[in-house]
DNA sequence: GGCCTTTTGGTATGTTTGTACCAACGAGTG
DNA sequence: CACTCGTTGGTACAAACATACCAAAAGGCC
């Protein structure tokens, strides 16, 4: 008998290390991430988690690395799926939305891991610099549609859409309302891209 | 001689521990949020920390409707403040943008804890409720602001300018700029509310 | 004054935590 | 084959933790 064992190995294991220290944050908040609980979600031992990360911090640290990395690359795809398809400026709206309605849907710990991150980024200037590139990525995406859109300054709008967005992600998850990307998303998105892109 | 503590007493202890809470949270995250450090921080005993409440999760959950309650009123004073001086709606986002960059900008470990706060809201419905009823008076005063100001479509619009504020705020504690109020928060609200409600 | 309820401070207890330690193992190299 | 280096799993331990406990003090009421 030589291997019975499908738990990871090698540097794989410091991925789902991170991984499960994601979802941890994101169905417990910050103070469900221990090593024991991160260990036994990766399905390695405890040791395996302070053997590929000296402590605490620098799980967490990776996390949000890993995680808004992550978010750039999910943001670059979307990005490329709706160019080839030479979406109309008008339709962005229906596009877009779906797609964060699913998103949020889908797997909400993931995106409040995601301002879990953010908070803490806030308190801790290390992790500004992942967060930033994550942001910076948001922004010039919403700038170059609402400049193809026909805005007179898709600089302020890019901020003002991007803002937008976070704000009713924000809020679906804090209290979800059944209708949010009918009633409330894409009226919202609509509304915005008419306005601001007219 | 009666007196020489300078310690709160009765009730008014079990609200020096909530605010000692509020400000623990902002500055530390929920990790922050222990018996001993709530205790310290709000001069009293550990043993006060149980004997008003029973359990360290009461003490979150009686922090996050203490929080979002100052907030409502928060919000209620501005628009009695703004109301009287009949601030004419262009000037409106001169105003918002002060009063907001203000808040963020003199102590943001309180709305650090507000945003800790939402987040644990979307993972106990317990607490929705309490940021249910915050969420609506900002919409409430939003949807007020852009009825007068000529919106068309002031519900919507509410919803818009509300998550704009929110996403723009939670941007700024991630990644402060020093140029936040007049080149990112007044701009975009400037924009919002000449485009909204024109 | 005495009496009873509420409140307080100090301390104790059992649990969970972060992290160190170490013996064993796997895979590659000579 | 043996040797080595990077890994793995089990366990150990001190610190921090939530919370219970209890004696004493304070405050109101007779």
């Amino acid at each position: 008998m030589y291997q019975t064992r499908e738990a990871p190995r090698g540097t794989a294991r410091r991925d789902a290390i991170l991984r499960a220290a994601i979802e941890l944050v994101g169905e417990g908040g910050p103070d469900a991430l221990t090593h024991r609980a991160v260990a036994e979600r990766a399905g390695v031992a405890v040791s395996a988690t302070t053997y590929w990360f000296s402590s605490k911090e620098e799980i967490f640290r990776e996390a949000v690395a890993l995680a808004a990395q992550e978010e750039v690359e999910r943001f670059e795809r979307l990005v490329l799926d709706l160019a080839p398809r030479h979406v109309a400026p008008a339709d962005w709206a229906r596009e877009v939305s779906a797609a964060l309605a699913a998103d949020v849907q889908s797997d909400p710990a993931r995106p409040i891991a995601l301002y879990e991150f953010l908070l803490e980024a806030a308190r801790q200037p290390a992790l500004r610099e992942d967060v930033a590139r994550w942001e910076q990525a948001q922004l010039r995406l919403a700038e170059a549609g609402l400049r193809a859109a026909g805005s007179d300054d898709p600089a302020t709008d890019a901020h003002v859409v991007v803002a937008t967005i976070t704000g009713l992600i924000l809020g679906q998850l804090t209290t979800p309302r059944s209708d949010f990307e009918d009633q409330i998303l894409r009226p919202a998105l609509e509304r915005l891209f008419t306005r601001l892109a007219p």
